[in-house]
DNA sequence: TAATGTGAAGCTTTTCACAGCC
DNA sequence: GGCTGTGAAAAGCTTCACATTA
């Protein structure tokens, strides 16, 4: 909590307090960090921005951008230093030391969400797997025992858990998350078909399959109104 | 396919193709869509822009400009009428005939996923469940057959699939990706961790677990990083 | 009167385009 | 010569505030 290095992210260029690093930056990041992670992995020592833009998804003057919140880690001429790079990143998006996650829910998706490597590799550590049923509790999945929510403040507490996921039930939901906030949790993913209410401070992102796919279908029926509106102008610029 | 209604939605002003509806907006109907469901199901008829606002956990004004992309289906002075709503929130976002979903992948995730009820009561119909693991293939999960990856051409084509769900590893991602963009799939609702190059016709949305958590994670940093500041500010303006 | 619908203002994000540096 | 870093312009999104209307 006193790790002096940390002081150092909020006044890396030495001029005090950095400008806050945009929301749309802050999830590209992330996406950056996965994609110069599998760079490493092969072996790419150096990466221009126009590479890795490439690579992630984006245009290259956004990723320039994005990265120059974090500082000057580029070399004009040259590009990036992919191992420097992920370690900026990682730093920036506070994820040095793997930070504890308490998974709410363990119906299919939690059982599923337990299951998921990503976690461990990319900076977070499962500290609980915890349900209300109570013959859920005792089982034992990817070397966790699922403990009962009413122990939920207990673990927050011993285990300095900064993250809660809900992957309960819609109807569950807010009565979780009201346990997490009075845990003293501030940060909630949330899975659960349902919009939460908490206290201003508490950040909370959701996580809606059905939610994504209505937007796809959206799109799907642009695509083919579009291709009719086409038609019908067709036929009319003939006339 | 020559369902005249929907024909009706490009000008539903009757002052020809309407204005395209911006995406942030588009994200946000679907959520006013569930809060509305939910609202119709415990019998709420009317419902003004200011109750249903903060049900979505939106602000009024934001609502009211959303809706206002769909056309004027308010009463000033009144509200909205609840089940109107949803009718027209499903045919803007195209959800009038259930669209069918092709889910690869039959891992944790995807067991999850092909359990999820949500698809059904949310305009979308499982068509198939694909694998590549030959010892997947057959198995029965919610009232479907899991098939092999080789049929995915055939089954578009006969189910009229218009969405593919990819929750294979990543490795495996850009090739099935590759198979749903050849079969025809122009959406595409990726788990995988991982970025796919698709034709700037086909939409791609991803879910990534590990990058919303890495999103929350600068959030914390940044909420213990102030109160430090704040702490370290404290002694300053006291000397 | 109560609540919608919407121009206009303000803010955030993206893109452009090029100076600056290796 | 090649690529980064960044002001400035453009586009997109949110909020304000009020005229409008049932």
């Amino acid at each position: 909590m006193t790790d002096p290095s940390d002081a150092a992210i909020a006044s890396a260029d030495g001029r005090g307090e950095r400008r806050s690093i945009p929301d749309a930056t802050v999830a590209r990041l992330a996406v950056y960090l996965r994609a110069l992670t599998a760079l490493a992995e092969q072996g790419t020592v150096t990466v221009s921005s126009e590479e890795l833009a490439s690579v992630a998804g984006v245009n290259s003057a956004k990723l320039r951008k994005d990265l120059s919140y974090l500082g000057s880690y580029g070399v004009r001429g040259v590009g990036y230093d992919v191992a420097l790079l992920v370690e900026r990143i990682a730093r920036g998006l506070g994820l040095t030391r793997g930070r504890a996650v308490a998974l709410i829910g363990i119906g299919n998706l939690g059982h599923a969400l337990a299951g998921y490597g990503g976690f461990a590799t990319r900076g977070f550590r499962i500290a609980a797997l915890l349900d209300a049923d109570t013959s859920r509790v005792g089982e034992l999945i990817a070397g966790l025992t699922v403990r009962h929510i009413d122990e939920l403040a207990e673990i927050v507490r011993s285990e300095q858990v900064s993250i809660g996921v809900i992957a309960t039930p819609a109807q569950a939901a807010q009565d979780v998350c009201d346990r997490l906030v009075e845990a003293g949790v501030t940060s909630i993913l949330n899975f659960a078909p349902a919009v939460l209410a908490v206290p201003e401070y508490v950040d909370v992102r959701k996580v809606d399959l059905a939610v994504e796919l209505q937007i796809l279908s959206f799109h799907e029926q642009r695509k083919s109104l579009r291709t009719r509106s086409r038609r019908r102008a067709g036929l009319e610029e003939v006339g």
